[in-house]
DNA sequence: CTGAAAGCGCTTACAG
DNA sequence: CTGAAAGCGCTTACAG
């Protein structure tokens, strides 16, 4: 591969003239006739300094066009109303949604945002340094690391951990995948499916899908599960097997892990010439905005709201009905079927 | 509220009276029996320290998990080695791809990266308040506003700025989308095509399209440029119409302005009956990797490298071969084509 | 090679 | 009401 192609380059030679403020609360004391320690309380509203005295420090601080040195006030009250959130590499588009959201929410709130992208322990390291006192983390392999433990450790402030069981050490905010598939092959049932498959890896969804199954006497078939995990591409061959059976062979419906695995099967179904929904239902776990505009049908998808998440994560921090003691909360959301373009009544498919 | 308690068996007590407080250079001064001028020394890669004692400075601050006091360091004026993302809402899978990379490259030289979702201009403010001196910006219509530009003025540090053109402000990377769409052209050209339509509304597309059609003496037809501005979706029933002329009557190849543009004309391929590549060739503006995986074909891209645009911006915030003046600097990456699946000579199309 | 000391600009007890 | 002093954690001359 070439190397970074740059063809045309030019120097600037204009400088930017930096008008750097060196004004300090001493160059305000000397010209008040007072003493810094009376300019930073007049300055930072502090009781115990007369009104004259004050209006004339503000008035000169105002001429002067002072700006406090935040590092140095830093220094002494390590405080910022600020919120980290942790983004490990590759972490697909539910979390870039979760978090677009989160910040949307948290701005109104009044916290400032920032994204450490990249390894999570570094993320805490890099927040640490810069006084961010609150983070939050969606779990991963890496965040679950010795590494990112030890690290975490070492943080004063708070920490909100998304999808994780309720732990002392954090808050939490859990998510009942379970109980999102349960719904999904509910929704299903309803429409008189019988005959379901499920195709995915994650075991949450799969006891959920294997609960709602014999709660509701579904039918026992050869394709009621397909297992396909991360890295065995192979697994899949199995789902083209069952596309390409017949009509009364093959399930009614179908519910898939994740908008990646979505993807492969819509792929797998225009190859065997299976049309959704017209030969076949189905639904998504995750519920990803920019999907409409990338599959031809609008998929029926069940998972939990990012916008749900968010506020769960706000009202949390913020302290929305926070027990005054200051223990961890701990707060499980639930998911929603979004009844879209691919679920029909089995009575479609009567042959 | 309560603390996490960092236990810590291998730190002395003494230190620590509260068992909780953040380790500082003075700890790890008293533990490497040293002063904590060499512990600065050490940690700082100065010279003038045994490399003995270095060794053992360092091996106690990652045992102590020490994380330097920005604000401290700030305030005797240093760098904090940070660089700041600007991210403003909806800003699409490029600018995550982009970020992510440059992320990856600047851990590699060093720097902490931060991410500020949201609003650009209170992002430039949530940097400055946390010691963030180097801004990376991708323009939108939000950071060029007045109030962007204000709060730009009054930040002290250096900025770099994507896809604009040379300003003496701050350092600038420039792509070259004109010639991006010259060279897509170029190699359909190159495989015979004569017959090529453009399908987007970015005017510098549209310029190269138009200039390398006009160099390369291009068939003119009807179909040469179907413009579809933002938010005219019915611009689209003109693609929609070329779709359904007879093989002889359409063009041979497209190009599409961006990947949602391409998404949006696979979908109407698939309801038209016509097949990419057997029925007519596709190259698509901007590399997005996840794409594949939710394309049925791999489609021939043109567009900037987001490692090249990454490492670039690197290049000039690391100053390699910087000229010492500090003027700034204003690059210009070229675009690559990476020829997939989707480009096929036009002789394969002969009726 | 190592360390004592000054000091960055500010806040906050504490004493007048 | 006002101010002298201590100190936040760090870097950087400077002296040993």
């Amino acid at each position: 591969m070439s190397p970074i192609l740059i063809y045309n380059e030019s120097i600037d030679q204009n400088f930017h003239e930096s008008g750097e403020s060196v004004v300090t609360i001493k160059d305000i004391a000397q010209m008040a006739g007072v003493s810094f320690t009376t300019v930073s309380k007049a300055l930072n509203g502090e009781p115990g300094v007369r009104a004259e005295t004050r209006n004339k420090i503000i008035a000169i601080a105002n001429k002067l066009n002072y700006v406090p040195n935040l590092a140095a006030r830093r220094l002494v009250d390590r405080k910022s109303d600020s919120i980290g959130l942790i983004w490990p590499n590759k972490s697909g588009l539910f979390l870039y949604h979760l978090f677009e959201q989160f910040q949307i929410q948290a701005e109104k709130a009044g916290y400032s945002v920032m994204v450490a992208l990249g390894n999570p322990a570094a993320g805490v390291r890099t927040f640490m340094k810069h006084f961010v006192d609150t983070i939050v983390v969606w779990p991963t392999a890496e965040n679950t690391s010795p590494e990112f433990i030890r690290t975490r450790e070492s943080f004063q402030g708070t920490m909100l951990m998304f999808n994780s069981s309720p732990s002392p050490y954090y808050h939490t905010i859990s998510i009942d995948r379970q109980e999102a598939i349960q719904q999904a092959v509910d929704h299903l049932s309803g429409l008189g499916h019988r005959k379901i498959s499920f195709i995915g890896y994650n075991s949450e969804k799969i006891t959920g899908f294997d609960r709602a199954g014999q709660l509701l006497q579904l039918e026992d078939h050869p394709d009621r599960l397909i297992f396909t995990p991360k890295n065995a591409p192979e697994s899949w061959n199995r789902v083209a097997d069952m596309l390409r059976k017949t009509k009364s062979q093959r399930p009614t419906a179908l519910i898939v892990d994740s908008y990646i695995a979505m993807f492969k099967l819509l792929k797998l179904c225009r190859m065997c010439n299976v049309r959704i929904p017209e030969d076949l239902s189905l639904i998504a776990y995750d519920d990803v905005p920019e999907l409409e505009e990338m599959t031809d049908i609008v998929v029926t998808t069940v998972g939990p709201n990012v916008e749900h998440l968010a506020s769960a994560a706000l009202d949390i921090l913020t302290g929305h009905g926070h027990p005054a003691e200051g223990g961890y909360r701990h707060v499980k959301v639930a998911s929603q079927l979004a009844v879209r373009g691919t679920t029909r009544p089995v009575s479609d498919y009567a042959m």
